[in-house]
DNA sequence: TGACACACTTAACGGCGTTAAGTAGCGTCA
DNA sequence: TGACGCTACTTAACGCCGTTAAGTGTGTCA
């Protein structure tokens, strides 16, 4: 009852792994997917994999990382196609936590349990920088007070994490965080920060 | 050189272990320590910690325990010297990050990266409905608009722990989130949300 | 003296990530 | 044709992990 592999000729075992792994970690997170269980889902020996990654980490990154380059790409284009500086921050922030609980593997090695491999990702620093600069623009177009932007960009980042977090942490633990839910506390949280940075 | 057994008598293995379970706990956090690791500290085999406890996750609910009830008794403690209940939440959020920040390991199996057996404790889902009353007295007090307490609790829980959790998750690793701007910083969120409950 | 219980040990199981060594099949070239 | 070597894969193994089963030595009590 092994499963077979996938039908040959220009059979790419990259790919293959990839996809596995990917599927896996979807559902399961990256503790709690195994190199053996990867294989054994495409029909190759755990050892196999060593052929075309170097290590889990370097698995796991190269599953991740189109999700961390949409990540960016997702806020980067939700803020500019917003037509202030201030509803660039609060529709980011929307695009923030709907991405959030639509990955949740993805946003928790990301922000919960930051993994070392996950780090030269733009998910972490460089999306943050977006943010910052979207502050700066709106206390430069005067809809901010003039302050410093990096902490007011943590203020606002750390709202939403919260928030996220809690319910990726959660899920379904605990009443008060489904994603709708979710989503208008991020709103609310939001808004009463821009209100007092203003 | 192996280490020497606690001096015998009417020595007391349980608490041996409980000793080097927690040092490595807090050193390590859960996932980093070995049954192996906490027997060899106090020179036995690993199969003795399972004369004592019935596996990993109670040995580790036992190290923690006291923890759990500290932060609940912090917290209520925080809550019950103040003047108001608005005052009450002030003091009860800083309760919050200062212990956290103290114990960031418990914090994580707490709040973080909730475990199965951290949930029967005080930290999660008791400390909350504390915080629940405390809105709901300031509610009846005239402090905050009337409202859904629960609501309002959660959007204050989810600005300290995300505030919180960041500054755990990327210890050293990200700048702005040492302690002293994590404490002024969940002041200022805290504040933020009041004045816009109110 | 012998039976039993207690406190502890070693050996082992099946899992993990990872490395070393082996093998089957193929293309090439004498 | 047959020996070589390369490629793509395998099995075996290492040292970890949590956990269980079985063995061992010591003390007590009849």
């Amino acid at each position: 009852m092994v499963p077979r592999r996938p039908d040959s000729g220009t059979t790419d075992v990259r790919a293959a792994i990839l996809g596995a792994a990917t599927e896996l970690f979807k559902e399961r997170g990256v503790d709690g997917l195994s190199m053996r269980q990867i294989a054994g889902e495409i029909g190759y020996s755990a050892t196999t994999i060593y052929l075309h990654f170097q290590d889990k980490d370097a698995l796991m990154l190269a599953v991740c990382g189109a999700g961390f380059e949409e990540f960016g790409a997702t806020l980067e284009r939700a803020a500019r196609q917003a037509t202030s500086p201030v509803d660039g921050i609060r529709a980011a922030g929307d695009a923030y936590v709907t991405f959030a609980l639509d990955n949740p593997m993805l946003y928790d090695v990301m922000f919960i349990r930051p993994k070392q491999w996950a780090l030269p990702a733009p998910g972490d620093p460089e999306s943050f920088r977006g943010l910052v600069m979207l502050v700066e623009a709106a206390m430069q177009a005067g809809q901010l007070r003039a302050g410093d932007p990096e902490e007011a960009a943590r203020l606002l980042w750390a709202g939403l994490h919260g928030n996220v977090s809690l319910a990726v942490s959660f899920r379904g633990q605990f009443s008060g965080f489904e994603p709708d839910a979710v989503l208008s506390r991020a709103r609310a949280l939001t808004d009463s920060l821009l209100a007092s940075l203003s």
